[in-house]
DNA sequence: CTGTATCCTGAACGATACTG
DNA sequence: CAGTATCGTTCAGGATACAG
């Protein structure tokens, strides 16, 4: 739980995680406009970091003008699970709180 | 999953949370000496964080010393699951690495 | 014992401008 | 398009002292 943690650490990490929950690849445009509260230097912050953890790969498709995608590894993919679980935890208390 | 979110915000809020899966009710003290790492005040800050979101019950034991003990609420009880998940991840994601 | 009050510091965040 | 560089700011976190 404490590599969890650590993977996750960070203002916007779950969130930005959470955007490849229903697309499993995504360009940096796509997220930003997702994520609209987020500044282009978190957002890069966090692919860096997702990246580094190698949860995330970043994959750079030739041509012009550039082009980013990034998709879950292996590893990152498993998250879900852990999404499903706090979806389900949340919406529960969602509805005892109406 | 934002409503998980921004029960769990902050930074040891989880480890706190955590703290209540094995021992089902918990003093402060025996809080403070598991958790080495968090300040009075943060630890306080947690705690009420965690009471004022209704996963944690705070109750006074009456007598000299004080004595208050922290209990999970029936809202709290579920998030065992999100726990269990974050650490099967976890756990996949270090015997890989080994 | 179980906190609260106060102050201080550093890291993270946010905005802007700029580059490959 | 997809970032990086820089800078200013804010705010959570930590230490200490004190209170109920």
């Amino acid at each position: 739980m404490d590599i969890t943690l650590a993977v996750l650490a960070g203002r916007w990490t779950p969130l930005v995680f959470r955007e490849f929950l229903r697309r499993d690849r995504a360009t940096y445009s796509e997220l930003s406009a997702a994520l609209p509260a987020l500044s282009d230097k978190v957002l890069s912050d966090r692919l860096a970091q997702l990246t580094g953890a190698d949860v995330l790969d970043r994959h750079r498709v030739p041509g012009w003008p550039p082009h980013v995608r990034y998709t879950l590894t292996e590893q990152g993919r498993p998250w879900n699970r852990c999404c499903t679980a706090w979806g389900e935890w949340g919406t529960a208390r969602w509805q005892e709180s109406r």
